[in-house]
RNA sequence: GGUGAUAUAGCUCAACCGGUCAGAGCGUCGCACUCAUAAUGCGAAGGUUCCUGGUUCAAGUCCAGGUAUCACCA
């Protein structure tokens, strides 16, 4: 029975290039568990895309003196290419600023609204007279109440690190004009009432919390009872910006809805366009509405209070929306399985110091497998992990060339040159050989399971050690001794361990797709095992955006055991990796803290 | 300040409910092999499981306190 499988994917801010941290708590894994999933025959469906709005994007633009517009475009193109390069198979990667998403967002809004999810308080905010509108805390600076600091940002303390009511700032201060004084005034908003909706989410984390990992578990445990012990305030669903979401009420022209709320909407509104895309309309039905079917969030640790809390609460109160008053209730995230955070050589990510690995960069220079791989065998699945370029040579150099690669192409080589281009033909199977193919076939449970479970670095890890057999029995066989005094054993041993290298490619396929892919052809298949990525552009009203779109019509992969068929033709085998030279190590560190200038994709 | 997490061999990480759980890979050293991108295989050495107390017949594994790092919130 096919299962219908959501990938909902964190919306990267467009206003700079994706970096490994990006691929390391997000991407990566998504396509990972999307690509098994499909290989799988389950239903997938997987979706994100640039978020063009919020404060980041705004501030990007007035550094650089262009439109928020020209920010995102620019980034959301170069996001779009990047991830086509390295293989992140989105059925659809789209962005915030479509009339699609826009419409829906305030659908939203006015339906929480109307059902009484939402109310209206007053907020003290700081007011620019000289700039007419209130200003966002990152636009503020002024002395810290705290420590006395006089360049306190308005959100954070540099110096004491105590988190800044910007409002209390001893004379705060237009970061961007700083004769411009400013005052406190009250504004209204609408509040998103977590206390409507606190039971019913703590019932859905109960009903959840076996499959999810613990610290999300707990940490969203803490949160809600904690909230409701202190009556659970409401969160702001409004902010004062004029870059965003327009709030579609009278008199709220110069309000936007906030960024985090709409941002997450993203996951139910592109799989509506993707599903308007397709021709079928009504197709996201199949996952929205559909109380077997299962929504993965994949996420970093700092987006977990929005996943497992606030966006649940939303899709509580909006449920029966756009279903023509049938009373199934919209699916609720089954598992949030945020990730920790990729550190590198040590250091935090830092955009403004340029501490950073950006993939285009690598991409330019390394292959999409290459970093797939090193960057999944560092996953922070439970821990913060650490990229190094050590780490990337060595992992790289002993796994993935020394002991797959090289497995491959010893044996796919030795094959084709001993065995006259074919896959041998054999009389019979040792115990061996039977016992090597039996090991592999159980890994298709093994991985399986452990891929279905979201625990991807050990699912990798389990294939890795298969490889390891393979190499270790081939080495107990010797097809090179045996071929000289009995070819028909030679015959046996080297069929077996292609065929298992057959089955071991679909093992490693959802990790390394682009070398399983050779690996497929090498071994005389036709036909893709995965469909095409396509850049696709679309047409609304009023605009036109384009998206990144997974094709899956001509894919033939499936999570299955090998057949291979003795006597068929192979092709001729290259090397599937290029082994690293050392001094990539000291080469690429030293581009670390340096300014960086962005390359054409 | 509150909440949650993390701290285990040189390095990267495992160890579900407390009892062969003290492990794997890499690195190092020794041996074997030569089909292969000098790749592979076999074997060895390596740890007071952050610190201090406690519970228990038994604790990386539970409890209390502390230290360090990360995230979220005030």
């Amino acid at each position: 029975m096919s299962k219908y499988i959501h990938v909902s994917v964190a919306w990267p801010y467009a206003n700079g290039d994706l970096h490994v941290g990006h691929l390391a708590g997000a991407y990566l894994p998504a396509d990972i568990f999307a690509r098994y999933h499909r290989l799988k025959g389950n239903y997938v469906l997987m979706v994100s895309g640039s978020d063009t709005h919020g404060t980041p994007i705004s501030l990007e633009a007035d550094k650089r003196g262009v439109t928020p517009q020209a920010i995102f475009e620019r980034y959301h193109e170069r996001f779009i290419k990047t991830q086509q390069k390295l293989g992140i198979s989105y059925d659809l990667f789209t962005h915030t600023d479509t009339e699609n998403h826009h419409r829906i967002a305030q659908d939203f809004f006015l339906m929480l609204k109307e059902r009484g999810y939402l109310y209206v308080d007053s907020q003290k905010l700081l007011y620019s007279e000289q700039e007419n509108r209130f200003l966002p805390d990152r636009y503020v600076e002024g002395t810290c109440y705290n420590c006395g600091y006089d360049s306190a940002r308005g959100d954070q303390c540099d110096n004491c690190g105590i988190l800044i009511d910007a409002t209390k700032l001893i004379e705060p201060r237009n970061r961007s004009n700083p004769t411009d004084k400013l005052i406190v005034r009250e504004s209204q908003h609408y509040f998103l009432d977590l206390s409507k909706t606190a039971q019913d989410l703590l019932n859905y984390l109960e009903a959840h919390q076996s499959h999810w990992r613990p610290n999300v578990v707990n940490f969203t445990r803490n949160l809600i009872k904690q909230g409701i012990e202190e009556g659970l305030r409401g969160r702001a669903y409004t902010r004062d910006l004029d870059w965003g979401v327009p709030v579609p009420l009278e008199g709220w022209e110069d309000k936007r809805i906030y960024v985090w709320f709409e941002a997450v909407n993203g996951y139910f509104t592109a799989s509506v366009e993707w599903a308007k895309n397709q021709g079928e309309p009504d197709a996201w039905k199949r996952w929205w509405y559909n109380p077997d079917a299962q929504i993965y969030n994949f996420i970093g640790k700092d987006n977990i209070p929005f996943h497992t809390v606030i966006w649940p609460a939303q899709l509580i109160g909006l449920s029966g929306i756009y279903n023509e008053g049938d009373d199934t209730p919209l699916s609720l995230p089954y598992d949030v399985p945020a990730n920790e955070f990729m550190n590198i050589e040590g250091k935090q990510f830092s955009k403004s110091r340029n501490w950073a690995i950006w993939v285009p960069d690598i991409l330019s220079r390394y292959q999409a497998d290459a970093l797939r791989f090193y960057v999944a065998r560092s996953f922070p699945e439970t821990q913060d992990t650490d990229f190094t370029w050590e780490g990337f040579l060595t992992r790289v150099n002993n796994e993935l060339v020394a002991a797959w690669g090289n497995l491959v192409n010893r044996m796919l080589g030795f094959a084709y040159k001993r065995f006259d281009g074919h896959v041998p033909t054999f009389d019979t199977l040792t115990d061996d050989d039977q016992e090597m193919i039996a090991k592999v076939e159980a890994g298709f449970d093994e991985v399986g399971n452990l891929l279905e479970r979201v625990r991807l670095k050990e699912a990798l890890d389990r294939a890795l050690e298969l490889v390891r057999n393979t190499n270790s029995y081939l080495d107990k066989r010797e097809p090179w001794k045996t071929i000289k005094v009995d070819r028909a054993d030679a015959a046996r041993s080297v069929y077996t361990v292609l065929r298992v290298i057959d089955s071991l490619k679909t093992l490693l396929a959802p990790f390394l797709p682009f070398s399983s892919q050779e690996v497929h052809e090498y071994l005389g298949y036709d036909g893709q095992l995965f469909g095409d990525l396509n850049i696709v552009t679309y047409e609304e009203e009023t605009r036109s955006h384009q998206a990144l779109v997974y094709d899956g019509s001509k894919a033939i992969g499936t999570w299955t055991p090998s057949q291979l068929p003795p006597g068929q033709a192979l092709r001729e085998p290259k090397a599937l990796y290029t082994k690293l030279d050392p001094d990539i190590v000291e080469a690429e560190r030293a581009y670390l803290g340096q300014p960086r200038v962005e390359q054409e994709i």
